[in-house]
Formats: structure tokens, C-alpha cells, sequence
DNA sequence: ATGCCTATTGCAAACCTTTACACTTTGTGC
DNA sequence: GCACAAAGTGTAAAGGTTTGCAATAGGCAT
């Protein structure tokens, strides 16, 4: 591979100049006669020569790369953040890395060794390692891994621990939610949430408690383990678990949208009409959500606008790395109203008996 | 930021030794006295130093850096082979970058120029960039890669340059899709594929096509451009377009799991029942396809086992790079029969029949 | 005491760029 | 003709590590 061997130092002797005129040449250096340069670009071309990052990310401490952890970028919601993010990263000629943290996982002093080793420009984290209100070791790693490259998070506040972060404003989404399916005349709504303890968790059901609370809304509670379709077509179940049919729940808000697609098939597989017999909201607003049957109302997380800010902000955090922690980014949910809240029906049948009136 | 500038000098200083020994510490190099070592290693952990990769990637020429090139990780297939492929990598000690080049960009010189900087260990490429039988610049472009870092792809063969690659039989798939349905009794199938000219595409209809012939069942043919559930549900009307009833397609095999779910809302929202007016396969098995309304039959790409062998045989191509191409790797795709073809309820009702012959 | 072998350590080159600084040349204004 | 500035180019250092080779010291056989 003669190629993959050539320098600098080879294109200069070829062209009869020094690296240092190469160098400026390929980095568009003013100080370069027009014959020269032309010189210098046709042996550059006639070889195909491309320099080596990693020579110069040693010599400029840049390397314009930008670590990204999360837990699962199967799971759509992260996807979602890790295209935006990476996209952010290109428009900016810069390179994402993933590096995969278990949602149970924490941040170890040895991954952060992973990290620091790579001398990334920056680091995104995101997941549940963040969220943990027990972590108690979390601001120190965290400050050490600051002392070597910005950080920002898609993730509450870390206590002892400022930095740039941008979040959903989770508690106030799911009370919109709480407030629609209120509206449309619901007395006893469940909501299907889960037994770890995080914040992206906590918040919702925050938002949940409160909503429901303020409005005189029995609110029921359901929290599972592990978040999968599987796991939501047991927990319909759940829902009306030694419940006498007139103390059932008319509506459930379910914590993620890939839950409330076990949720569905649940409730058909128990004969009850979504949403009839039970309203159904998610929350994610992921692809499938509007081809679900029926398709799904859910809250919209936004996972794509909340990668797409939150590398933004490394992005300009890396030219300036080590000023005040700024402002967190609040990003609202809104809510996408399809069919499974039986908003829609509702509206139709409204629709229906207006014309029915007028044309009495 | 202190710490962020400590180099092997700081430390070999501080612990009176010279860099070298260090550097024989941190490597475990055998040729170190016992109380050197720990000597060193105390100072090494009282600053938490962190030898600087870049560096030695520089002078080893390995960068533990291996670069995936793919359309759109949002889409659960590509997400799947990146997650697998990750792991994989991650044992390995490596690290992943994604490049991110749409479904019908083209590989440019642009382009390579950019992975060939990063001086990668080694990169996988997948998707319809790759598999375009008109890209007649794909062989020159890819073997100037291919100096300066070995390539593995999740594609077909390219004619005139030969890789390490990994690849679902797909006529074979699909044909055994087709066998199943005519084995159900279905006279008349559709195949709901794409008007984009890759190998992927061709391959899946030319299966079906193979399949149909093969059996003497009516093949009928319609393309889409684009892939996403709302084009499906468009397709589902198209479906029966023009036709009268007693032409209608009984079955319909959709290209992707994706389209199949849109196809499903379509028939759907037209009154039909699935399986029973129309029976529907899939392709991919997406996490969500067991949670459809009915369930999808669907063929099993394993697009994580595509991932993982794919960057297992990068991962072993690093160490010797510049073998002749090994033989392709061919994962079969294996039919998951869910319900939406409508074998389990015919299953159930030959086990009724059964038991009531019993019974009189 | 001599020679040889081994274990341990240090020296210095190499990896490939970029860039501060110095030098040469040419042009301009007086 | 001279001082000075500007433009173009080269030299060499720097970035942080690894590693071949040399050097030193100690142990052991002769």
C-alpha cells in the first residue's frame, strides 16, 4: 500500500518545495505565489495525497471528535437523538463516536478512562447513568472528565454537577396530556410508568400525580421493570387486575410509545375497543405511533430537536470549552392527537350532530 | 485544566524514572522491576494519568477507530446492524464513527477523502450506495480506500472489486416466503417492492418472481419510490386498483416491515381484514412487527447478525489487512409466521376440525 | 579476576503535521 | 541609491507517545 505511506515531506520533494508550503497550500495559507501552489496541487492530485488527521490533531489538541453515550440506539427515541446529533456534527465537519452505556449502567471512573484516552472534542451523554438521584460518585467522574474536554447532557440536573444540558419539560407534557384526556371526560385515568428510579421517570409521573390531582382526576398507578411491547401487553392486564368493571380506568397514559404498543395489542387481545372501552396516550411520537391501530395520541419528546441542541452546544462549547455553564435548554413536549384518546371520534361526532341540527 | 496537559514526561519525572519506563508500565511490558513498577503506577494514579491515544495512534499507525457508512440509523434495520456492529467492535477494544451517506448518494472521492483522513482501521459499508449496478465509479473509488484501510460491506458483490462481505440470501427468503402462501392456498400474490434499481430491491423480486413462476401463482408487481409507512398505506389502495374483485391479489408480500405496517392501516381504513380478505409478509422483523395489528409474518434478515459478522471480519482484517477477499458470508433469512398470513388461525381451525372429528 | 549472560533502564529516533520565526527577494517611496 | 515593507519560502521545533538499541549493573561460571 505505497499510498497509504505518503507525506507531506514526499508531495514537498516531489514539488520542489518545503512541507511547510504544502502545508500552506492544502490549508489555504494566503502567503502562497499562484505558480506555486498550482505546483504543489498537481503532485497533491497526481497522488491523491490526503493528510493525516491524527498528526494533526496531535499538534492543534483537536481532533474534531465528539463522543456520544447513550444506552440502546436500537430504541427509536435514541436514534433519533443520535441522527440529529451526528448530522449537527457533520454540518460542522465534525465525527460522532458512540460509545454504548447500559441504562442501568453507571459512569465509572474506568469509562471515563475510555473517554478521556481518545481526547475527544467533546462529549455527549445521555440515558438513565445520568439520572440516577443515588449516584453519588457522578459529579466527581463527571468534573474529571470536564478537565478534559466540554460536556453536555440530554438529561435533568445533575446535583454538584453544572454543565450545558437541554431536557424535555416532562411534567408539564404529561400534565397537557392528563388535561386532554380530562377534557374529554375522563374520571379515572392509569398511568403505566416503571420501578427504576430516574428522572425522565420521576417527571412524568410528577406531571401525572399533579395533573391529575388538580383536577380531582383518580389517578392509578402501575410501574413495570423493564420497558418493552412485551412487557405492555402484560401490564393491560394489570390495569383492570381484580377491579370491578365499574372501577375500571377509561384511560391510561403509558410511559413510552413502544410500551403503548404491547398496551394496544393487550387490550385487544382482552376484547376492549381502543378507545371506546379504554383511551390510550403514549409518549415519544416515534414512527410507528401513527400507524398503530388505532393510531396512537402521544406526547412528542422531540428526541431529534433535543440532539440536534444539545450538539449545538458542544459544538460552540468546544471553541470556547470552559465557560459558565449556560442556561439549560427547555424543551416543551406537545401533544399529537390521533385517534386512540378518542379526541377525533369525539370531534366527528360533534361535526355530525351540528349538521344533523341544521338540517332539522 | 491541569490535568488535560500531563504528559508520560510529567510522570516519568515525578516518579524519577524516564518516559520509556513508563510507557513499559502502562503497556505491562514484562521488562520492568517489581518496585519500579508500582512506583510509577503510585504517581500514574495520583494524577489519574491518561496516556494520550492520538499520540500513540500516530506512531503505531492503528487508531482503534473503525468507521460504519450508512444511510439512516433511525431506520430500525440500519440501527440494528450498527448496535451489533458496535458491540462487536467494543470487544474488540475499538471504537465506532458513523458516516452517514444517503440510501441513493453516491461514494465520491469527496467522500473518501474524508474516511481516508481519519486514517481508520477499517470500514463497513451498507446500503443502496453500494449496490447500484450503474455506479460505474464504485470499483476506482472503493480500491483507493482500500489502500489505506481494509473494507468489509453488508451488500452484494461489486463487480470489478472484491471485499470481505456479508449478505442475506435474499431470492432464497423470499422464495420461501411465496412457497409458504401458496401453501396456504393463495393463487394470486403481489409484491410491493421499490422503483429504486439496487440490488437489494432486485434481489427480493426476483425471488418472487423465481417463487411465483415456479409454483404457477400469479405474480403481480407494483413499485414505490420511496419507503415509509404512509407510502404503504397509499400502496394498499393501489392494491386493488382497477381490478375487479374476482382479480384481487389474496396476498401481498411488502418489501419491508416499515412499508407493511403503512400497508396495514391501509387495508385497514378500506374494510378489508387481514389475513382473511388479504394475507400480508413482511420483511425485516422489526421489534415492533410482532405488535402489529395482526402480528406480521415476516422474513428475519437478522440485520444484527449481519452487523456483528460484518464487523467480525473487519475486527480480524485489521491485523491482516491486505489478504485476498475471503469468500462472502450468506446469512439465510428465515420466515417468522405470525398471524398476519393467517397460517396460526388455520393451524387453529385444522386442530378444531380435528378434535370435533374426534368428539363425534 | 575475567568473560559472558540477563535484567533493567535510558537515550533518541520516529510517527506526520503545523506554525513561529527567520531569511531572501522584490517592490515602493524618498 | 537607500531604507523599509511586503510577499514568499524554508528551518526547525513542537505535539505525546513507543521502541530499537545501547548502556549499566549484577550474577554466575570458569
Amino acid at each position: 500500500m505505497p499510498d497509504s505511506r505518503l507525506t507531506i515531506i514526499d508531495i514537498a520533494r516531489e514539488a520542489g518545495v518545503s512541507s511547510a508550503t504544502v502545508s500552506r497550500v492544502l490549508s489555504k495559507h494566503p502567503n502562497v505565489s499562484a505558480p506555486t501552489a498550482s505546483r504543489v496541487r498537481a503532485v497533491v492530485d497526481k497522488y491523491g495525497y490526503q493528510p493525516n488527521s491524527i498528526a494533526r490533531g496531535l499538534l492543534q489538541r483537536q481532533s474534531h471528535v465528539l463522543g456520544i453515550i447513550m444506552p440502546d440506539i436500537k430504541h427509536p427515541y435514541y436514534a433519533g437523538i443520535f441522527s440529529a446529533a451526528q448530522r449537527e456534527a457533520e454540518g460542522a465537519g465534525a465525527v460522532v463516536q458512540l460509545y454504548r452505556l447500559e441504562y442501568n449502567g453507571s459512569v465509572t471512573e474506568e469509562f471515563i478512562r475510555r473517554l478521556i484516552e481518545r481526547r475527544l472534542d467533546g462529549t455527549l451523554l445521555t440515558g438513565g447513568f445520568i439520572e440516577s438521584p443515588n449516584a453519588r460518585e457522578l459529579p466527581a467522574v463527571l468534573g474529571r472528565l470536564r478537565q478534559y474536554m466540554p460536556i453536555v447532557t440530554i438529561g435533568p440536573e445533575i446535583p454538584g454537577f453544572e454543565c450545558a444540558r437541554v431536557w424535555p419539560d416532562l411534567p408539564n407534557g404529561v400534565r397537557r396530556a392528563v388535561d386532554h384526556l380530562a377534557g374529554l371526560g375522563h374520571k379515572r385515568i392509569a398511568f403505566i410508568g416503571a420501578t427504576t428510579d430516574t428522572r425522565s421517570v420521576g417527571e412524568r409521573e410528577q406531571g401525572f400525580r399533579e395533573g391529575c390531582e388538580r383536577l380531582g382526576i383518580e389517578a392509578m398507578l402501575y410501574n413495570e421493570s423493564i420497558h418493552h411491547p412485551a412487557k405492555g401487553e402484560e401490564s393491560a392486564v394489570r390495569l383492570l387486575d381484580g377491579l370491578p368493571k365499574n372501577r375500571w380506568p377509561t384511560a391510561v397514559m403509558v410511559i413510552n410509545d413502544l410500551m403503548a404498543l404491547g398496551v394496544l395489542k393487550g387490550l385487544r387481545t382482552l376484547g376492549l375497543t381502543v378507545p371506546d372501552d379504554m383511551a390510550v396516550v403514549g409518549c415519544d411520537n416515534q414512527f410507528f405511533s401513527a400507524f398503530t391501530d388505532p393510531p396512537l395520541t402521544t406526547l412528542n419528546l422531540n428526541a431529534e430537536e433535543l440532539g440536534r441542541l444539545a450538539m449545538r452546544q458542544l459544538i460552540s462549547g468546544t471553541s470556547a470549552p470552559f465557560v459558565n455553564a449556560p442556561e439549560p435548554i427547555v424543551v416543551d413536549p406537545g401533544l399529537i392527537i390521533r385517534e386512540s384518546c378518542g379526541a377525533r371520534r369525539r370531534e366527528a361526532q360533534m361535526l355530525a350532530a351540528e349538521s344533523a341540527l341544521k338540517a332539522v
